[in-house]
DNA sequence: GTGTTTGCAAAGAATTTGCAACGAA
DNA sequence: TTCGTTGCAAATTCTTTGCAAACAC
């Protein structure tokens, strides 16, 4: 099994070989750098961190490979309010705190996948997809004195 | 009780009575704008709204009331993807369906408010919020038959 | 009267798009 | 060679801001 957030650059081949997708550098870099973190990147980050290895990328050619990585469902977009768009290496079930006081984000386990556990969800829902996201202090910030205003 | 969804402008009064905020016919509107329905109006939807009885009002106008209502804790605001931002007249706690084929947003009961039921939360962790979304189709749209491409 | 709120227009920020040149298969 | 992909700049879309006039208290 593989190590959480370590680089798959196999199973980006893969993936890559079975659709109609051509494996551009860009593409390689893109997917490389949001594997080297277990962080929830947004497009500018991925893009300083690929323009970093390719200096001619250009900002748009990232907001492309990630939708497309994010289309071929090898990696996963999430928003939190109306602030920029984050990327996620996860793609397993989980949940996401955002942290009001560092804006980071974690993932987050779930104790169950079973929907219907939390939810009331009316019948014949056809549920494709679900999202579970706290917000509130990371363990780091609830624990840091905090300036106060008042 | 009062029945979900029905207008209250007594607790809007209430609330703008004990902030330093102002009662104006702009700001009442776009309550009621949002009360009227039980659905999770954009900007623009209420801007309509509002504009139907208020003619002069500016879409700014409108951001704005939406602001000061939500921070007041009257309202919540809610986003998906990076679709314009949806407002919510429901303040209990509950999630979202999203249907991927006609956009709507509906709200579904929680089965428990406990979050420890659900999520592996780290130690230490300080939860203020919690916001559970699921997509697929609503109902009325799973057993539409519907459209499919090639 | 004082200070908040409005309405307008312009600014801002994130993302998308059009298109010619490039490059993977 | 073919057609998906890149890089650039311009366009789009949602939301915020600056500011003078209007209005609530």
């Amino acid at each position: 099994m593989k190590h959480p957030g370590h680089t798959d650059p196999d199973h980006l081949d893969a993936l890559i070989a079975k659709s109609g997708l051509r494996m551009t550098a860009q593409r390689r870099h893109v997917y490389e750098a949001l594997m080297e973190n277990n962080d929830h990147p947004t497009a500018q980050d991925v893009f300083m961190r690929v323009k970093a290895k390719v200096p001619s990328i250009s900002l748009a050619t990232v907001y492309n490979c990630l939708e497309t990585l994010t289309e071929s469902g090898l990696i996963r977009h999430v928003n939190f309010d109306r602030a920029p768009s984050r990327y996620c290496q996860n793609n397993q079930p989980h949940g996401h705190l955002v942290c009001s006081e560092c804006g980071s984000i974690t993932d987050v386990p779930l104790k169950s996948t079973d929907l219907n556990a939390i939810l009331e969800i009316p019948p014949n829902t056809l549920v494709s997809q679900a999202e579970v996201t706290i917000r509130g202090l990371c363990p780091e910030c609830a624990q840091k004195p905090r300036q106060r205003t008042f």
